[in-house]
This record gives C-alpha cells, sequence and structure tokens, in this order.
DNA sequence: CAGCTTGTCAACCGATGGTCAAGAAGCTTG
DNA sequence: CAAGCTTCTTGACCATCGGTTGACAAGCTG
C-alpha cells in the first residue's frame, strides 16, 4: 500500500516552495485578486498548511516583498570611492538593472502597497529607508528643511513615475533612464534650494 | 398606525445621499476596510438598497473618486491670458488650493486607487489626462518624444509625492510648495532635452 | 513493530461582496 | 375614500474570502 497522501517535506524546503508560489502570484496580480486558496494550491497544498507557514496573508506577501526589498536594498546601498555624486550614479545604474530584469513584479508590489492602513507597508519602509539614506547623505545626518525633505521625497516619486513608464513603454535605453534620474535628481535639489536658501550642499561634494 | 417601516426619497436625493455616505467613508479609510453594509448602515439604509443604486462597490468607489477628479479637474484647467508659464502657475495653485481642503481624503483616494487591477481606476485616468494636456501643451499635440513623456509623467510622480508629503508633515506654506514643484517643472524639462536634444519648447513660450 | 513528533489536511467560522423575491410607500385613478 | 399600480426598499440568501482548529498520518527513533 504506498501512494501516502501526501508527501512530507523539510521545513525549509516548504516555506521556500509556498514563499516561491506566493512571490509568483503576487507579481502577477495585486494583492487581493490573489486568495491564500489559489497560492495553496499552486504550490499543491492545502490553505491550512500555508497558514501554517504564514500566519496570515499580510505576512506572506511582507515576506514575498521583503526579499525584492532586499536584495535591491543591497544593491543600491551607495558603496566605493568617488563624489557623492559618482555614488548616486552607480546606485542609481544598479537600480535600473535590477528593474530591468524584475521590473514587472516590481511595479506590482508597488501597487499592491496601498493595501495596509495601519502603519507602513513593506515597500513604505523600502522608501522610508531610501529617503533617509539620501537625506543622510546630504545633511550629514541633522533634521532636513521640510523644503529639501519634500524635494526628496518627489524625487522618489518621480523616480518610481518614471520606472513605471520605462517598464510600460520600455523605449528608452537604460542609460538614458538613468541620465534622466540623474539630471532630475540635481534639479530637485537646486529648486528645493531655491525655494528655501538656508539649504546648502557644500559638504556634499555634489558640485 | 403611522410609523412607516421606512421613508421613501426621490431617486437623485437618495443617490446622492448614498454618494455621500461613501465619499465620506472612502475618504476616512482605505477601500477594502470599508464595507458596503458600514456604508449603507451609515446612510440609514439596508445595503440591498445601496447595491440597487450602485451595482457593486467599485462602482460606488468610481464615482465617489470621479466627482472629485472632475471638481479638481475642472479647477485646474489650463485658461485665460498669459503665457504657458503663467498658465501653469494659476493650475498649480488652483490644484493646491483644493489640496488644502480635500486633501486629506484625495490622499486616501490615490491609496485605494492600487486596488484594482484590470483597466485604469479613475484615478489613473485623471492622471493621464492631466499627462495629455500637459503634454499636448508641450508639443502642440504631436506624438512626445519617449524622453519628454518620462519627464512629465516623472514629474507629475513628483508632485504626487510632494503632496503627499504636504499633506503628511504640513510644515510649508502654499505659495513655497507651488514654488518648489514650479522649479522642479521647469527642471525636468531641461534634464529631458539634456537626454535628448531634439526635444525643445520654442513654441511654447516656457522661457 | 510500537511510539512519538510534527507536517499536513479537511471541516469549520464569521464576515464580505453581491443577488433576489417579496412587500410596502406613495402616487394615480375610479 | 378605496383599489390599483409603480417602484423604492428590505431582509434572507449565496459563494467566497481570510483565518482557526482538531484529528490524521508520514517518517523518524527505539
Amino acid at each position: 500500500m504506498a501512494a501516502p497522501a501526501y508527501t512530507r517535506l523539510q521545513v525549509d524546503e516548504r516555506r521556500r516552495q509556498l514563499l516561491e508560489a506566493g512571490t509568483k502570484l503576487f507579481g502577477e496580480r495585486p494583492f487581493d485578486e490573489i486568495s491564500m486558496r489559489q497560492i495553496a494550491e499552486a504550490a499543491g497544498v492545502s490553505k491550512g498548511l500555508l497558514y501554517h507557514y504564514f500566519p496570515s496573508k499580510t505576512d506572506l506577501f511582507r515576506a514575498a516583498v521583503e526579499r525584492a526589498t532586499s536584495e535591491l536594498q543591497g544593491l543600491v546601498e551607495p558603496t566605493g570611492q568617488g563624489t557623492a555624486f559618482e555614488r548616486l550614479q552607480r546606485s542609481l545604474d544598479a537600480y535600473l538593472c535590477w528593474i530591468e530584469s524584475n521590473g514587472r513584479a516590481w511595479s506590482r508590489f508597488i501597487q499592491s502597497t496601498a493595501i495596509r492602513s495601519e502603519g507602513q507597508t513593506v515597500v513604505d519602509e523600502f522608501r522610508g529607508r531610501t529617503t533617509e539614506v539620501v537625506l543622510a547623505a546630504l545633511t550629514g545626518g541633522r533634521e532636513p528643511r521640510p523644503a529639501l525633505r519634500m524635494a526628496v521625497k518627489g524625487w522618489l516619486g518621480y523616480l518610481d513615475a518614471a520606472i513605471y513608464d520605462w517598464v510600460e513603454a520600455g523605449d528608452l535605453p537604460r542609460q538614458h533612464v538613468a541620465q534622466l534620474l540623474l539630471a532630475a535628481f540635481g534639479a530637485a535639489l537646486l529648486s528645493a534650494q531655491q525655494v528655501d536658501p538656508e539649504i546648502s550642499f557644500e559638504s556634499t561634494g555634489l558640485y
């Protein structure tokens, strides 16, 4: 009497497989058009088991997005030598390279961001971290002037929108997109300075 | 034996009242944290009746957002005399004035936008129209170069993000926000031109 | 083969978006 | 004033959703 009713997997292996299935589906359609049942079925497993590994749908989503953001965060983290400008350039290029292969799913994640209300989503946290990294690089850790904060957040919005357009239309080479974003960044800082003359970037070597 | 089981209203009146209730609630919390039952109760009416007037939750949401966007669209529509720059300035100011009184609900709408997948949401359509108006003003109706299109869409993303920050933090006067946005717009166009020299704004009088 | 741990399942729960037939409010007509 | 008609309104109902739970069984250990 072989043919067991189910095959038992190593915990890590099973978890990995379920996360995989979730990531795939969440990357195809927005959060609330995917049911836990669907994800479980896609992994050939019961819904109860899925809940055994991920206590809630939000948790599964969070885990899926977290993997993406941490991967991306690692790539984008400013490193190495050179001026702040050069480091930003490298980070941006790494960002766009990653988008070039994972763009569609990323756009879906970004889109699904809004679902939770209490607190921030993972994507929001990612954005928040990015904002802080950029602002810290500009102010040396001091509290930023409101206009500067708004300019940086605005530029990140520009970045999202531009990337969304890029993924959709795909009619520009990566280098041009990077160039555009870089120029927009400099311009955003200058306009902030124009509004609030107390803002300065002497210490950053951006010029 | 008076005390009727329910009071019958004029169709328009009832519809208006339900739309009102929906608008209020959707403005307070994101789409899927509001149930149709809640909306119906808030209006002192059965859920079935709500469905009689709005065939689906999405439709009700759409109607609520549509009223806001059309109101906003009317305010922002570039009008009157002066250079393109001055008209943009006026439109932006009207936009920000409207946000100043309706900002919280608007942010909620924008946030809830992501929920739908098939096709565009009303907010997306609004954004699309805005994009077209701006692009048309810049190219005179011709198909825009990709870099210009991306720059304009990017700037609209900047606008959304800046407004979101403004509504949240509220530590900048409206005039400064307008100034910042205006400067960013000019800068976005210039960086597009920098990437693609074929872009020109001779006919627009923006300089 | 017995016993244990624990990965796995299926049945179940309350709430949600959505449907529908029946009823009653308020008009028109004799 | 009563009968009839239109249609606004209701409450019971349905499938499905996210989430919970108790029981089964896979695969070790002895």
